[in-house]
DNA sequence: GTATGTATACTAACCAGTGAATATACACAA
DNA sequence: TTGTGTATATTCACTGGTTAGTATACATAC
């Protein structure tokens, strides 16, 4: 590990990042992701050892910002949790209004590498997704929630169809329908603590 | 229109339906798929103007067979609408299971193809998915739910979530989780008629 | 003998990965 | 200070294979 190898290396993640996520990992070839970055592809084989690597590198990288943004939209709005969460639903529509937008990194690579299960930039998206799984499911633990994991994957499934659904239709208002669901989901839970039929 | 080359230009399709839904349309050559209806890459250009052509054919294909499978899950069962909806949840949870299922074919399309939003493929998933839609609005609406669309979309989403997140976790289950959301929202939708909180 | 349908053989481009050489930096000995 | 070795970092040029699409000729039917 050299030290002034490291922005090298981000360099290349970052031209990957760009054309990956915009064109999709098959589409763009490791010459384009080197061009990009401005060298050679030989020297990006020098700090990837293959193709593969550096289509997990570029999930790896999304990971952590992906995170601090939900957090951040969740813990930046006022009012209860269903409140919260559907402002992460609202912040995501407006995100994907953006013409540059091109749904989930992360699922969209589930999608093109689907006959490639054990691939690694695989293990990376679904990791990245139960990480927001648990952190949903702590959150609702601590309002008291009966069955929290059940009410995160609910969540998650809305966010990841949410994704689907608006790439598809390129209809961003599909993801503020999710998030009046999972405002329900969530009210409907918290109100009955105890007795059925509220 | 020839009589004649019907079955041929059907084996094509079947070929095609069978390799790009297991391997992924860029992944898979036109080679292979004329090697696999038995015939060569010329004849299947005689009977396609090109590849995306061919792509837009495989979906075509899906279309009715899909809708015609929902419809029959939801028939099939007994009771009411929620339960009936969540019945399709449950046989899609049953198909998720099968080794070869490999996900949504209109949505991993649209998620490898998310460069060409005008691309035919995405316009016959998109109008697939559409499809699905109203007929579940429509069958709401005879239910005298308010908003049948918003629920009809909600649906959908909770649907097409479940195809990316089973897809990227191998996690049938989640499918089932889906479609207790989706008796959640409709319970909560027929009980309500007219009066806030119940 | 003309429409339809099929096959052989080809083009021109692309693509993941590599061999061999080179440049740079830095440690340490003279 | 200068010379030398070594690990790091980068480039040029290449290979072997794949790919979408085509030019041309041949077959078959009516």
């Amino acid at each position: 590990m050299s030290r002034s190898s490291e922005p090298t290396r981000e360099r290349i993640v970052q031209a990957a990042n760009a054309l990956f996520y915009s064109e999709g990992i098959r589409r763009v070839s490791v010459d384009e992701v080197a061009a990009k970055a401005g060298l050679t592809k030989r020297t990006l084989y020098y700090h990837f050892k293959s193709k593969d690597d550096l289509v997990a590198a570029y999930l790896a990288a999304r990971d952590q910002p992906n995170l601090a943004l939900f957090r951040k939209w969740f813990s930046e709005t006022e009012g209860g949790v269903p409140g919260k969460v559907e402002a992460i639903f609202k912040n995501l529509a407006r995100s994907a209004r953006h013409p540059k937008w091109k749904g989930c990194g992360f699922l969209r690579t589930s999608a093109e590498l689907a006959n490639m299960p054990g691939h690694p930039a695989i293990r990376i998206g679904a990791a990245h997704k139960k990480k927001f799984e648990d952190w949903l499911r702590a959150t609702f633990a601590e309002q008291g929630v009966k069955d929290p994991l059940k009410l995160a994957r609910q969540i998650l499934l809305l966010l990841d169809g949410s994704f689907a659904v608006v790439l598809l239709h390129r209809d961003a208002s599909y993801m503020e329908t999710a998030g009046e669901a999972a405002r329900t989901l969530i009210e409907t839970v918290l109100r009955k603590p105890r007795h059925r039929r509220g």
